[in-house]
DNA sequence: TGGAGTATAATTGTATACAATAATACATTC
DNA sequence: GAATGTATTATTGTATACAATTATACTCCA
């Protein structure tokens, strides 16, 4: 069931804005104005405010001074954020095990399932779409919000790199197949299988991107 | 060297009524509007909002529908920072110990001996002011934005916990030991060590906070 | 020529007016 | 009396005007 409910003009300039700066298309060092975003994006100041606030928040701009300049991520960032992960991670996908409700199994199942469609057709874009969603429903899932709140941004962060991955049919199926190990863990309500699929998955993440050589 | 800085109504607005909610002045539940705030701190709807978007991303108020309600942060959510904590907090310790400059050792060591100076004058406050400078230093000199960023906000959200802890004087002290414990591992540029004792440290902390029983 | 001081321009910060939306109360109908 | 539609009000969302600040360019003097 698909949410219509009218999105305010803040919300959209900020997933544009941050779409932009995750996939590269304002790199890093990258100095913009509030008025070149109004010229831009034709809307008034008071939303674009609004989402650089929200950007600089999640640390992918820097307003200090004159100007607003594009942090990004970092090859330094992505080695922190998989610290992170590697450590926490797994943690999360037991929870989730431990409570998942059969309503949210099969939308978990769902996703695995078109991920696995789409790597056999090879649809890169798709891929990654039902490979982020993978683990947005397992954080959600988890039911607690600081768990989803910690993961969130930094799984955001690794979208471009991930991208990267996926675009790679190998490291796909690969993918694909981690994934399958883990939803299998979880529908047997396995918390400690779980775990350990979850760490080897984001470890073999890691190890994919970090030894891929960043941009 | 304090920093003079003029600082944005905006932020000064977000600092009050984090602290406000923090501290549990007004309680999980509360609803608000934006104009009984603009009557309570006599500043415009502009940097109220900025504020308030801010602490909505922080998950510390919810805005949807009409008026703005508190969330602040539950016994569950307690929890679920503590577990997060415990499998991070140490590997940032061990990352500053490897990495911290002679100067910043210095400003960790004066920090811990004002918070053992007050421990021996009994004065709450300030035991919970250099308490949480104490551990912001070592996320900070850990030299990891990504480390820094993910840890800030969960320990902002035990505040209030932590100054219950401190007012008891043998908890306090044997806080003030176990930092103590932390620094000469780190003045050792010892990572190990660090690790261990910041894990020992934060789990001990849990301990007190979550059997003394939630609000 | 280098530097301090000052004028100028660009940019952000804030207040406010107006528009759109969502909630509430009320009336009307069955 | 319950339910539904409608008017009203409260509240948020957006645009814009104005104020304050900061950076830059320029001038004058040593």
């Amino acid at each position: 069931m698909l949410d219509h409910r009218t999105v305010s003009l803040a919300e959209k300039v900020f997933e544009r804005l941050e779409n932009d700066i995750l996939t590269g298309k304002y790199p890093r060092g990258t100095v913009l104005t509030e008025m070149m975003l109004v010229s831009d994006l034709g809307v008034s100041r008071t939303p674009i405010r609004e989402a650089l606030s929200r950007l600089e928040q999640e640390r992918l701009i820097s307003t200090t001074g004159k100007g607003i300049t594009v942090l990004g991520v970092t090859a330094k960032d992505l080695e922190d954020i998989f610290n992170i992960r590697i450590r926490i991670e797994g943690m999360v996908s037991a929870e989730t095990a431990m409570r998942i409700t059969d309503e949210q199994l099969a939308e978990l199942r769902e996703t695995l399932e078109l991920q696995e469609f789409y790597v056999l057709k090879g649809d890169a874009d798709r891929i990654k779409q039902m490979d982020s969603r993978f683990h947005r429903l397992i954080y959600r899932f988890s039911g607690s919000e600081v768990y989803n709140d910690a993961l969130i941004p930094l799984h955001k962060k690794v979208k471009k790199y991930r991208k990267a991955s996926v675009e790679n049919s190998s490291r796909a199926e690969q993918s694909a197949r981690e994934h399958r190990a883990i939803f299998e863990a979880i529908e047997k309500r396995d918390p400690h299988l779980a775990e350990k699929y979850t760490v080897d998955h984001i470890v073999h993440a890691r190890d994919y991107i970090l030894n891929r050589g960043i941009e």
